[in-house]
DNA sequence: GAACGAAAGTTGACAATGTCAATATTGTTG
DNA sequence: CAACAATATTGACATTGTCAACTTTCGTTC
């Protein structure tokens, strides 16, 4: 009955931690990044004792994935939102990079984490519950979607397409949040990578204007 | 004239430290990752006392930016080098791909380092010396070569098509790192990565088979 | 070549951290 | 209420990053 409550604040003498320490977690991510990032400064915040986080993660690096986790289970969610609510493939594609993008842009810290070395042990599927792959699921489906609406009509599968689309957003995500992007280009990276989706979606460039 | 030498054992009563501190950081970063990496094992390996790198590197995350600067010079170098001893634009910028993903492959721990978010702070051009742009400026300079060779008739300018290669070549390099490629298409990632890049040269999907 | 200032390296120390072992406290269930 | 598993605490240990003070070496100038 208690499994999930919706008082973050339902900190007694024991209550639910790992909530908590989630949330602690996420942030001090944010604002001092994962390096200085320590389960005792966590237990701290939250007011337990320096070795109570243990009862609910087996060491730090466990903690982290478990923040992996739940950042993709948020970036997914999203995705699969805006996706779902949008019938138009095409569409639906480039305000999922948007979302994808405004993500990493949102949770630079996180999003590094998600993708960095930290979890280099921990990226096996019987930790990570096939998380990292349900981020591709999502463009799986649109371009499933769009094959079968016949605005693609192509020989290659929805995988191949989602997978390329996946690696251009990802790329511009990282190229963003690595302030790589603002040179040249007065309309921003957003144009460049709503072109590129838009030529990996209609298998040619499009034209300027 | 003791600036560069050759010799990487040369560590007599003092030495070439710094170098051969890189060369042990280098060492564990491959076999042990990032996290336990630590200033004081690697004096202990490089046979000088805990504090002695600190007259080299002012700290820690100095340490890991020189090594990331070392890194980005690697890429670089490996790069041009395909570059220029390619006179075709499109074999040359398929060749670099190549290079980029082996280099991510071959030094996943180095290469997540490099654009990881334990250098988020210090990403700056006064420390990072430029070192990130250097690894697009190679692309750039292949599109270039391309518009001017006229295999490339386009409205675009080098710099968006090099962004685009680049968010490609570097979004799948993380997809290979994260194990994420090897699932359907029997001809592996190298297969999409080629095809992808043919799509931003060319302009348009070309046709299977 | 001797003296001297700067560079490079050492020892000792301190606070913080991850994590283990042993112990205490709670909530749950028969 | 008794007993048990889950949850939290205290204490301890080895390791780490980094500072301060000291010592040794190198290069340069008289």
């Amino acid at each position: 009955m208690t499994k999930a409550t919706g008082h973050p604040k339902a900190t007694y003498h024991h209550g639910n931690l790992r909530q908590a320490l989630l949330l602690a977690a996420f942030e001090h991510l944010h604002k001092t990044g994962p390096e200085k990032l320590s389960l005792r400064a966590l237990a701290r915040d939250v007011g337990v004792s320096q070795t109570a986080p243990y009862r609910h993660f087996p060491n730090k690096d466990l903690l982290f994935v478990a923040m992996a986790v739940e950042g993709f289970r948020r970036l997914e969610q999203r995705v699969q939102e805006t996706s779902q609510s949008n019938p138009d493939a095409y569409k639906a594609l480039l305000l999922c990079a948007e979302d994808y993008i405004a993500f990493a842009q949102e949770n630079p810290a996180l999003y590094r984490l998600m993708f960095g070395p930290a979890l280099n042990e921990w990226r096996k599927p019987e930790f990570m519950h096939g998380a990292p792959p349900a981020a591709l699921a999502a463009l799986v489906e649109i371009m499933e979607k769009a094959i079968s609406q016949g605005s693609i009509t192509d020989e290659y599968e929805a995988w191949f397409l989602a997978k390329n689309c996946w690696a251009q957003i990802h790329g511009h995500a990282m190229m963003a949040i690595d302030g790589m992007l603002d040179k040249g280009m007065p309309e921003g990276f957003e144009f460049d990578l709503k072109l590129s989706l838009r030529l990996i979606f209609e298998g040619k460039r499009p034209h300027k204007r």
